[in-house]
DNA sequence: AGCACGCCGACT
DNA sequence: GTCGGCGTGCTC
């Protein structure tokens, strides 16, 4: 099917009686689409020639703009008949196609469309994100000079035969057994000549010369090849994975079937081995299943079992280079890989007989993009899995609230795993309240370093968690009618001291800086360092267990290939007895042998102004919480905090999500946020302040002229972070009941919208991010 | 987003 | 007189 966009071609009489005569251009018509901020679907006329190479999916190179400026676009249809409204005399011709075949289908289409309706930016913005830049180049490929026999001399290719010397024969019958255009040096290699006879054929115009692009060199195999162990049976599954699967199976094995499962289960209670399981039965089927899992567990570990299962995998991980991309999109699409795994992007995989989704970890935020489109994968998957007719699995222990709303009210199915594989007990978790602490100033309490020494002494190893990298985590001045923070020169962010570096560092624009030997804005040759990082927790440590070998994992310890996997290696196999880190120790890891999981501080992330800070701490304290107690020895769990009657502390300590849902529900059903409303954050940044504040309140006056009664508009407000990498930010807040009515709201207004120059706006639907 | 068109200040 | 400043508004 050639059309995509709703309407189906018509009845041709009916368009024979409008036609006028010669004056209206013939068809066919492209409708082609930008990446820019328009959101219109152009026409162009296709010219002759073109008529085979321009097909709905594929990018074309047409006249834009008054100067008619070679312009690449989307076409997203071709249609015979001029499409209405559209003024004939404007009508331009396409110059060009630059894919055959098409890049993406139909399917993928009319995604991104429904991108950019619900995001706000354009279709054209929505294609090119979804497109890897590698198969846009075409990377990996090159032209190359392929020789084919013409169809006039094949036809008496017994008269000329004799005519010519046994070199050229050879190599004319080579090339004649041939179903493809060869290239000269393949043709050489295979007739065993070299370049003169074929040239001297050329020349009498026995051989003829044609363009193709082909790969420039030999392709790596996809999936590398890994060791399968002598015993490679998957391990038989627990009752209750058994009971989940079993209410998986009809939507698993129906045709066209959409449902979205919420599979919800705790920490270590082998919500993989059901995905697994899962995809094996789509798989069997011929069906091909896309994962999504956090770009933090794209591991080797977690490839490997997927490996295991299954002979054709595909990673989608962000170190692939262009032309490794490209090889990965082109053998998806041609439907050779059963099973891709890959982090938020790998949900626009081009599969052709997509038969499942399931998304790992769905509750974490680095499914939601942060750039143009801001989408976030988990709300596309729901998409794509409705109009695929597939199944969707989220799995999570501690589900986003709005999932859970959403398996609460029967849009998705709940499926419950509420035991850890083994029968092994949820870890105990302790509390440790920093308010009646005698240490104030270092990570450790006491009763961690006891509990610690313990744990090791019995053979255990400790994994600890502090979510904020570097030494001392601000510099102030201490003379009192100063108190200044040492700040970024270009952003409202306070300095980290990186000791091992000798620098101060902005964790927002990674600039790094000397440390000054003054205050800077008073001159006190004093500057007081405060705050504690991983470096100066991993010293610390280092201190307390003299023989004990640590080992700190943060992304400054993490930067070359493969330092991530040999630091889990190390600890996996017991060269390490303590694990220190930020998050990227928090997720996904499993380790038996860990008997204790320090939290150095669980309020890391409480205080800030977004209205998720109490869902965000709960879930890292009950994420770590799981990295124990998942061997034969018990696990344990201390948390430090200076709140420890806060429910989300509470609550993660108890293993009690629905508590934790329970009291947070409320706050979010009286401030109009989600799961109950809806909101959209507008963002707008520019070098001068003024004239960013000066637009952003010309924003909220357009918006507050527009918007219903039900929805509200909070600020404009400068941002949490007014500044970064010199850019001032202003934002605001629409809160509504539904999408719908902020998208409307948004339709009227954006495109009157006209930022001065040097401003930038940016339309966060559904934002994560509040800062 | 580009890019052309348009309408006001300091130069040959 | 015109070269060029960057505000405004389209782009099939």
């Amino acid at each position: 099917m050639r059309v995509v966009n709703g309407k189906d071609r018509n009845e041709p009489e009916q368009a024979e009686l409008f036609a006028t005569g010669a004056s209206r251009p013939e068809g066919p018509f492209a409708g082609v689409v930008f990446n820019r901020p328009i959101d219109q679907v152009f026409t162009y006329r296709i010219p002759e020639p073109l008529r085979n190479a321009v097909q709905a999916g594929a990018r074309l190179k047409v006249p834009l703009g008054r100067g008619n400026t070679p312009t690449v676009g989307y076409c997203v249809r071709v249609d015979d008949e001029m499409p209405e409204g559209v003024a004939e005399g404007k009508i331009k011709d396409v110059l060009e196609a630059l894919d055959n075949p098409p890049l993406v289908d139909d399917e993928m289409l009319e995604l991104t469309r429904w991108i950019g309706g619900y995001y706000a930016c354009s279709w054209g913005q929505a294609l090119e994100a979804i497109v890897p830049a590698g198969v846009k180049k075409h990377a990996g490929t090159r032209v190359w000079t392929c020789l084919t026999i013409p169809p006039e001399v094949r036809e008496r290719l017994d008269e000329v035969m004799p005519t010519i010397s046994s070199k050229q024969a050879s190599a004319l019958s080579v090339l004649a057994k041939a179903t493809e255009p060869m290239t000269i040096a393949d043709l050489c290699r295979r007739a065993k000549v070299a370049q003169g006879p074929i040239i001297a054929m050329r020349k009498r115009g026995l051989i003829r010369a044609v363009k193709r692009r082909m790969d420039s060199g030999p392709l790596p195999p996809i999936d590398e090849m890994i060791e399968l162990p002598e015993d490679n049976a998957p391990p038989a599954l627990t009752p209750e994975q058994e009971t989940v699967l079993a209410q998986l199976a009809p939507a698993l094995d129906k045709e066209g079937h959409y449902e979205t499962f919420l599979l919800h289960g705790v920490t270590g209670s082998g919500k993989t081995e059901v995905y697994l399981s899962a995809i094996e039965r789509v798989v069997a089927r011929g069906k091909e299943a896309i994962v999504l899992v956090p770009e933090i567990s794209l591991t080797p570990q977690t490839i490997r079992r997927f490996r295991r299962r299954f002979e054709h995998v595909a990673v989608l991980h962000s170190h692939l280079s262009d032309s490794e991309r490209h090889r990965h999109w082109r053998s998806i699409a041609s439907g050779e890989v059963q099973v891709v795994v890959g982090a938020r992007s790998a949900i626009f995989a081009p599969t052709r007989r997509l038969g499942l989704i399931v998304i790992d970890e769905e509750h974490e935020s680095t499914f939601k993009q942060e750039t143009t489109p801001r989408y976030h994968a988990r709300d596309v998957a729901v998409i794509r899995a409705r109009r695929a007719g597939v199944p969707l699995i989220l799995g999570s222990a501690t589900p986003a609230l709005e999932t859970w709303q959403n398996a609460e009210t029967g849009r998705f199915s709940k499926l419950t795993l509420s035991e850890r594989v083994g029968g092994r007990p949820m870890p105990e978790v302790g509390l440790i309240d920093l308010r009646y602490e005698k240490t104030p100033t270092a990570g450790l309490s006491n009763t961690l370093k006891e509990a610690i020494t313990s744990a090791l002494d019995k053979g255990g190893q400790v994994i600890l968690l502090l979510n904020r990298r570097g030494f001392h985590t601000f510099a102030l001045c201490p003379v009192p009618t100063c108190g200044k923070v040492l700040k970024c020169d270009s952003c409202d962010i306070s300095l980290t001291w990186h000791r091992e570096r000798r620098r101060l560092v902005c964790h927002t624009c990674d600039t790094e800086r000397d440390k000054p030997k003054q205050c800077p804005s008073c001159g006190s040759p004093k500057l007081f360092y405060g705050g504690i990082g991983t470096e100066r927790l991993e010293r610390e440590v280092a201190d307390a267990f003299p023989l004990r070998v640590v080992r700190r994992m943060d992304s400054d310890t993490m930067r070359g290939h493969g330092s991530h996997e040999r630091a889990l290696t190390d600890f996996r196999e017991g060269r390490v007895d303590i694990l220190l880190g930020t998050q990227m120790i928090a997720k996904g890891l499993d380790f038996p042998n860990v008997t204790l999981v320090g939290v150095i501080s669980a309020d890391t992330a409480l205080h800030l102004p977004d209205f998720r800070a109490a869902e965000r701490t709960f879930q890292l304290v009950a994420q770590v919480a799981g990295r124990t107690g998942r061997g034969d020895k018990p696990g344990r769990v201390l948390v430090q905090t200076h709140s420890p009657d806060v429910a989300a502390i509470r609550c993660a300590l108890e293993h009690d999500y629905v508590g934790f849902v329970a009291s947070e529900l409320p706050v979010r059903e009286m401030t109009g946020v989600p799961p109950y409303g809806r909101v959209v954050r507008i963002i707008a940044r520019g070098a001068d302040a003024r004239v960013v504040k000066l637009f952003i309140d010309e924003v909220a006056a357009a918006l507050n002229g527009v918007v219903p009664k039900s929805v509200r508009i909070l600020g404009p407000a400068p941002a949490p972070v007014e500044k970064i990498k010199d850019l001032y930010r202003f934002h605001l807040q629409m809160r509504g009941p539904t999408p719908k009515t902020l998208q409307t709201a948004l339709q009227a207004v954006l495109p009157t919208l006209n930022p001065p120059p040097g401003v930038e706006l940016a339309v966060d639907v559904d934002p994560v991010n509040m800062l």
